[in-house]
RNA sequence: GCUGGCGUAGCUCAAUCGGCAGAGCACCUGAUUUGUAAUCAGGGGGUUGGGGGUUCGAUUCCCUUCGCCAGCUCCA
C-alpha cells in the first residue's frame, strides 16, 4: 500500500493511501483535539464524510458543530435520521427533500399525512435508532441504477432525471437508504439531542401547483443541554409575544368583525401618541413639513400611479356617487397631488413632506400575525421632492434622522443595505447612475458599513433599506429610502429651474419606523412589555397603605398628573402586597407607597418596577426625578 | 389563498364511551383598614364561534362557514 500526504488543520502526515480521514484524525490529532466533535472535513469549499478515503495532497479543514459545514452536516444527518423514523412507522411516506434551515431541518414528504401525536412517536423511533448506533454509508452507483433504486417514488426519480449523467451518491443507514450529496456524520449515534417541533403543509418544490407534502420540522444539537437552552429560548421568545402582552396589558385588541385591522385601546394608544410626539418632534427638526391626504381616491388616480396595473389585488375598492373608489394602499399619489396644488420653484428644495398615512393593503388571511403583519397600518411616510444633484446631501439627511431614532428606541444594532438597479428599470443611464452615486456617497459619507444587493432596487430606482435587531437577536426591516424617477414623471410634477425651464423633481420616498403598528409590536417584544418609563403607559402607581392616606395619596396622583406624568391612584380597599402585586404586573415603573410617615412629611416612599426600595423622598424631588427622565427619554 | 391544528364564562383551561357545562383569575356585594408581589366570605356570569345534519339525547360524531395558531424562499 502506497504512502500520500495530507494536511489536516495546517498539519502535514505521511499515511496509507486507503486511510479514511478518520483514521488520520484519530491517529495524528487524538492527543490534541476532541476527536469525538468531528463530523466531517471540508478540503477547499467541498466538505467530505470523516469514513471517506483521503485525498492525496488534500489540505483539509476539521469540521465540528460549531462550523457552518459542521452544522449543515450534523442537521442533515438529522432530518435523515427522521426520516429513516417516519419510513418505519409510515412505510407508505415517500421521502422528498429534507435541507437544513436557518432553525434546524424539515423533511418533507409525500402520500402522508402526519397528526401532532405522530410526532413523539417519530421522535422515539428516532431515539432507538440513535441508540442502534447504525453506521452511515455513503454508496455511489450509476444513474441507471438509481433510478431503479428509488423507482417507487417518483419525488426521488424526478430528482435523479434532473441530475447530471455519471455517478450518483446516496446514503445508506441501516435498512434506510436515501439519495443524498452528503456528507453525514458517521454514525446515527451522533445525533444526541433533537426535537421535532412542527408539522406542516408545503408544496412540492414550492409550486402551488405542485403536489402538496407533508412537512415535519425538527431541530438538533450533539449536547441536550444545548437543546434545552433553546427550547428555553423559545420559550421565552412566546413570553415575549406582543399579541399575548397586548392583550395583558390592555394594549390593542383585533376582532372577528375586521380580520387583520388592530383595535388601539387607551393604554395602547398611549403608547403610539408618544412615538408620534417623538416622531413629529424630531422631523420637525429635520425640516419637514407635515401633511394628510385621504383614505379613499377616485381609481383614475391609481390607474394613473401604475398601482391598479401592479397592486390591484392588495387594494380595496369601493364606490362612490357611482364612481369607482379605492381605499389607499400607498401615500405618494395623494402627496403627488399636494404637491401640484401649486407652482414650486428649485428655491423651495429640498421640499421635505412627511405623513403619518394609514393605508389598507389586503394581505393573505393566511400571512396575518398581530401587529407584525395586518391589513391596515400607519406608515411614518415622508416625500422629498428635490434635483438629482441634492439626493446624496438629502439621503445623508434622512440617514442621521434613522440612526437618531433608532438609537432613542433603544436599537443600537443597525444593518443597511443599498439596492441597484434591477435589469428591467424606467429611467436614464445618466439618472441612474447619479442616483445610485448619491446613495452610496452618502453612506460612505457616514462611515456606515453596508450588505450590496446589486439588481435588488425597485425598477422606479435604488434603494437603501435599514434593518434592527432586537434583544433576541431578531433582525427586522424597518426603513427604506427609494429614489424614484418614475411617479413625478407620471403625475407630471414639475419645478421651475434656474434657467427658467420647468423640469421634473427627483421624488425620494422614505418610512424610518415603517408600520407604527409593527414598529409598536417589536417594541413590544423588544422590551418584553418593560418599557422604559418615557413610553410605559403605565409610569406611577400610587398605592396608599390604606384609605385612611387617600387624601395625601391623591394630593401626590394630582401633582405627578399636573407635571405631566401617568400618574394612577389605587383607591381599592386592597391589602398593599396586593396593590404592589397588581402594580408590579401591570409594569409600572414606579409605585409610590403612601402611608402615615409619608402624609405627615410631605413625601413618598418609592419602589421601582425592578423591586429596589429606594425609601422616602420629599415629593418635589420624586416628581422631578421622573420629569427628567421622562424628558431625557431614558432607556 | 393552500395544508394541518385549534375554537367551552372577560382571561387561562377542565368536562370518561354521545347522557344535567365546571375550576382558578377577573368582575359585583359584604367583612377586613392593611407598610412593599395574591385577606376572607358570598354572588352574578354560557345559544360550548355561527349555521345545518345524524341521534331519544351533541361541547363530544358529520357537513358547512367564520376566526385564531403554525407552516407554505431554503433543492439530492
Amino acid at each position: 500500500m502506497s504512502q500520500v500526504s495530507v494536511e489536516i488543520n495546517n498539519q502535514r502526515f505521511d499515511v496509507q493511501s486507503d486511510s479514511s480521514w478518520a483514521q488520520v484524525i484519530a491517529d495524528h490529532l487524538g492527543n490534541s483535539l476532541d476527536t469525538s466533535s468531528i463530523l466531517a472535513v471540508e478540503v477547499g469549499d467541498h466538505r467530505y464524510d470523516l469514513m471517506a478515503t483521503v485525498i492525496p495532497n488534500a489540505s483539509a479543514k476539521t469540521l465540528t458543530f460549531a462550523d457552518e459545514g459542521g452544522l449543515d452536516t450534523f442537521r442533515h444527518s438529522s432530518a435523515h435520521l427522521m426520516a429513516q423514523a417516519v419510513l418505519r412507522l409510515f412505510p407508505d411516506a415517500k421521502p422528498t427533500i429534507g435541507p437544513v434551515v436557518e432553525e434546524g431541518f424539515y423533511y418533507d414528504f409525500g402520500a402522508q399525512p402526519f397528526t401532532p401525536e405522530d410526532l413523539q412517536r417519530i421522535e422515539a423511533e428516532m431515539a432507538k435508532i440513535v441508540a442502534e448506533n447504525l453506521p452511515i454509508r455513503r454508496i455511489e452507483l450509476p444513474k441507471e441504477q438509481a433510478l431503479a433504486q428509488f423507482a417507487d417514488n417518483p419525488f426521488k426519480v424526478e430528482m435523479i432525471q434532473e441530475l447530471e449523467e455519471g455517478t450518483i451518491s446516496a446514503y445508506q443507514q441501516g435498512d434506510f437508504i436515501d439519495l443524498c450529496r452528503g456528507p453525514h456524520v458517521p454514525s446515527t449515534s451522533f445525533i444526541k439531542a433533537f426535537k421535532l417541533t412542527k408539522v406542516a403543509g408545503a408544496y412540492w418544490r414550492g409550486d402551488i401547483n405542485r403536489p402538496q407534502l407533508q412537512r415535519i420540522y425538527g431541530i438538533s444539537f450533539p449536547t441536550a443541554e444545548e437543546l434545552d437552552d433553546y427550547l428555553a429560548k423559545l420559550q421565552a421568545a412566546k413570553e415575549r409575544d406582543h399579541r399575548r402582552l397586548g392583550q395583558e396589558m390592555d394594549l390593542f385588541s383585533f376582532h372577528e368583525e375586521g380580520t387583520g385591522f388592530p383595535f388601539w385601546h387607551a393604554k395602547g394608544m398611549v403608547l403610539k401618541n408618544t412615538v408620534v410626539d417623538y416622531w413629529r418632534q424630531v422631523h420637525h427638526k429635520y425640516g419637514y413639513t407635515e401633511i394628510q391626504t385621504p383614505q379613499i381616491l377616485n381609481q383614475v388616480l391609481w390607474q394613473m400611479s401604475g398601482h391598479w396595473d401592479h397592486y390591484q389585488k392588495n387594494m380595496y375598492f369601493t364606490n362612490i356617487d357611482d364612481t369607482p373608489h379605492a381605499v389607499k394602499p400607498m401615500n405618494c399619489p395623494g402627496g403627488l397631488l399636494v404637491y401640484k396644488a401649486k407652482m414650486h420653484s428649485y428655491r423651495e428644495f429640498p421640499l421635505r413632506v412627511a405623513e403619518l398615512g394609514l393605508v389598507h393593503r389586503h394581505e393573505l388571511s393566511g400571512v396575518l400575525h398581530g401587529l407584525f403583519r395586518v391589513r391596515a397600518f400607519t406608515q411614518d411616510d415622508a416625500h422629498i421632492f428635490c434635483t438629482p444633484e441634492q439626493v446624496k446631501d438629502e439621503v445623508v439627511n434622512v440617514i442621521r434622522q434613522v440612526f437618531e431614532i433608532y438609537e432613542t428606541f433603544g436599537f443600537s444594532d443597525v444593518h443597511v443595505e443599498l439596492s441597484t438597479r434591477p435589469e428591467k428599470s424606467i429611467g436614464s443611464d445618466e439618472i441612474w447612475q447619479i442616483a445610485e452615486a448619491g446613495l452610496q456617497n452618502a453612506l460612505e459619507s457616514q462611515d456606515i458599513s453596508y450588505q450590496l444587493n446589486p439588481g435588488d432596487g425597485a425598477f422606479y430606482g435604488p434603494k437603501i433599506d435599514f434593518h434592527i435587531r432586537d434583544c433576541m437577536g431578531r433582525s427586522w426591516q424597518c426603513g427604506t429610502i427609494q429614489v424614484d424617477f418614475s411617479m413625478p414623471e407620471r403625475f407630471k410634477a414639475t419645478y421651475e429651474a434656474a434657467d427658467g425651464t420647468r423640469k421634473t423633481p427627483v421624488m425620494i420616498h422614505r418610512a424610518i419606523l415603517g408600520s407604527l403598528e409593527r414598529f409598536i409590536g417589536i417594541l413590544i417584544e423588544h422590551y418584553g412589555g418593560k418599557f422604559p418609563l418615557w413610553l410605559n403607559p403605565n409610569q406611577v402607581k400610587v398605592v396608599p397603605v390604606s384609605d385612611k392616606f387617600l387624601d395625601w395619596a391623591q394630593t401626590v396622583t394630582d401633582a405627578l398628573a399636573k407635571a405631566g406624568i401617568r400618574a394612577d391612584l389605587d383607591s381599592r380597599k386592597e391589602n398593599l402586597g396586593r396593590k404592589i402585586r397588581d402594580a408590579q404586573l401591570q409594569q409600572y415603573g414606579y409605585q409610590l407607597v403612601i402611608g402615615g410617615r409619608e402624609a405627615e412629611s410631605g413625601s413618598v416612599s418609592v419602589r421601582l418596577r425592578s423591586g429596589e426600595d429606594l425609601g422616602a423622598m420629599p415629593l418635589d424631588e420624586f416628581v422631578n426625578r421622573v420629569v427628567t427622565e421622562v424628558a431625557n427619554r431614558t432607556l
